[in-house]
RNA sequence: GGGCCCGUGGGUUAGUCUGGUCUAUGCUAGAUGCUUUGGGAGCAUUUGACCCUGGUUCAAAUCCAGGCGGGCCCA
């Protein structure tokens, strides 16, 4: 790290994390932005690659536990919406009236739902009879073939998933990866004969998803939903979120417990061993690009990305150096390459005719962990110069070269989590809590612009909302890690051991 | 939902207020040649732009209206 200073192709500072983000996704060369639709980028080769990887992380869990990939028609046709809003109208009004659902009569209420999607009314010249939608999400199309695979016990529990696009007509500000209107889409849908099958697949879920985030390096906060930020049709939602270097969180996760409430709009039942009709119990777990938007967020710095080792399109970067002086170095460092590909690294050999600076730059952009160069001097004392991206270059033997990349590679992701969970920490603070004046409450100290509050919280909906308000900041929800000893809630007094987050969300 | 701002080569930017050698500036990126290579080399040659439609005017990148596209702030 020795005579940088200036910026790097105009990359603004990430202090300037606004105008940073933005920045760094094109320059680094994910996207490019400049496609005429607002919110739906181009993928270029780099950032799918990565996006890839990052699927391949989520396939291995989904082989791991049982699941089977699927794939499910973009198209949905507009009846089959009519259930699902149906559900979410009786779900929603009986939340309202604080009345158990069974109880209420089903209301043509629109749920609004219609407006977030596109739609699809022409085929060729003519009328649609029936307009489709493209998939905002794949609850309505899985779920009506469900009901036609699920007949017995034995068919559960039924563990699938599918890697598609989804799209969302977004009219707030886009953001590449953060907010899309193409959304590229994680979800595992599964079925159960019982709620307590599908809690352990909530449980499941949960692991599984922190597994993903390790070989990210990023830390998360894991919370319940509250109820009014529960997804349509669940039971309860749950959420891991990321907290971004301007102290916003990103919801990166999610997964929801059904419980039956959709398998009963969707008829979606079977018979148990005694020979009774039973409704199935459901979860979904969901995950998207957001991954990579956090990635790109946490770990990227003033001279551009850091990829993650287990997502790094290219692990290792080796370049030659003064080639043209020592006709041994290329075919010295095309062997070097090729061993290290043989080892199981991603590996890149950049034999452009630039030179060598110009390819540092251009990798220390993209965040390649390591960057080997070889040159002649090397060839005589039977070594390389390794570049680390998370800081330092040394000199290393070329013999035993694939041990000692495999153990940088494993350091620097440590280093990763390392810095990661130092952001977070100084980022999430205690709340300075609220005081009762007459009928108004008013904060018992500024709080500060990026910085996450914990509470001690076992209020309402409206006690909820006056923290809200008086903050600007959301409730996260229960976090899965409560408070050992009960505290006095922020709002009410009662002790509570319910550990939540205030914070600005993406 | 409410308000504000902006559209000039691939990117970035000058020019717009005050219409006129603007035949449109600089940087960067691209191409070709020479040259160079252990952290962004240099020289020469060269490609490439006023969002669209209409209006005002002798004259529009510049003023006006509408459209389209993009960005920001607030609820």
């Amino acid at each position: 790290m020795t005579g940088r200073g200036k910026a790097k192709r105009g990359i603004p500072a990430k202090s300037d994390f606004n105008s940073w983000y933005p920045s760094i996704v094109e320059i680094a060369d994910l996207v490019d932005k400049r496609y005429p639709i607002k919110g739906m980028d181009v993928w270029k080769p780099y950032g799918l690659s990565a996006m890839s990887l990052i699927d391949g992380l989520a396939r291995e869990q989904m082989s791991k536990t049982g699941h089977s990939e699927y794939r499910f028609p973009l198209l949905v046709p507009e009846d089959l919406l009519e259930r699902e809003n149906k559900l979410v109208s009786r779900l929603k009004a009986a939340r309202a009236a604080g009345v158990d659902p069974s109880e209420l009569r089903i209301e043509e209420e629109d749920s609004g739902f219609k407006k977030e999607v596109y739609w699809v009314t022409h085929g060729g010249e003519n009328e649609l009879d029936i307009p489709m939608f493209l998939r905002p999400t794949s609850e309505t199309p899985m779920y009506t073939m469900f009901s036609l695979w699920v007949r017995s016990h034995a068919d559960l529990p039924l563990k699938t998933f599918q890697i598609v696009n989804t799209f969302r007509y977004e009219t707030k500000q886009t953001r590449s990866f953060i907010r899309v209107r193409e959304i590229h889409f994680f979800e595992a849908h599964t079925v159960h004969a019982t709620e307590q099958d599908a809690t352990e697949q909530i449980n499941e879920d949960a692991q599984m998803v922190q597994n993903i985030l390790h070989d990210l390096c990023l830390p998360s906060i894991v919370s319940k939903r509250p109820v009014w930020d529960t997804f349509p049709g669940a039971w309860y939602t749950m959420a891991a979120d990321v907290v971004m270097p301007n102290g916003r969180t990103l919801q990166v996760a999610t997964y929801h417990h059904y419980r039956d409430q959709w398998a009963g709009a969707f008829d979606l039942s079977y018979e148990d061993p005694d020979g009774n009709t039973q409704l199935c119990h459901q979860t979904t777990f969901g995950m998207s690009e957001r991954l990579l938007g956090s990635v790109v967020g946490m770990h990227g710095d003033d001279q551009g990305l850091i990829m993650p080792p287990a997502i790094a399109p290219f692990q290792v970067v080796l370049f030659p150096v003064a080639a043209h002086v020592n006709e041994n170095v290329l075919p010295a460092i095309n062997d070097l390459a090729e061993s290290l590909r043989n080892s199981g690294f991603r590996v890149k050999l950049d034999d452009r005719d630039v030179r060598p600076g110009v390819k540092h730059y251009d990798w220390e952009i993209k965040g390649v962990p390591i960057r080997l160069e070889l040159g002649p001097r090397d060839l005589e004392s039977g070594s390389c110069v390794l570049s680390i991206r998370t800081g330092g270059k040394e000199e290393v033997p070329i013999e035993g070269i694939s041990e000692t990349i495999g153990a940088k590679l494993h350091l620097i992701s440590e280093e990763l989590r390392a810095r990661s969970s130092i952001h977070i920490e100084s980022l999430v603070r205690p709340f300075p809590g609220i005081i009762s004046k007459g009928d108004n409450w008013e904060l018992a100290a500024e709080i500060d612009d990026g910085i996450i509050y914990e509470i001690a919280f076992d209020g309402n909906d409206s006690d909820a909302e006056i923290l809200e308000k008086l903050t600007g900041l959301a409730i996260l929800g229960d976090c899965d890690e409560p408070y050992p000893e009960p505290i006095p809630c922020v709002v009410t007094g009662r002790p509570t051991t319910r550990r939540q987050h205030l914070a600005r969300m993406y």
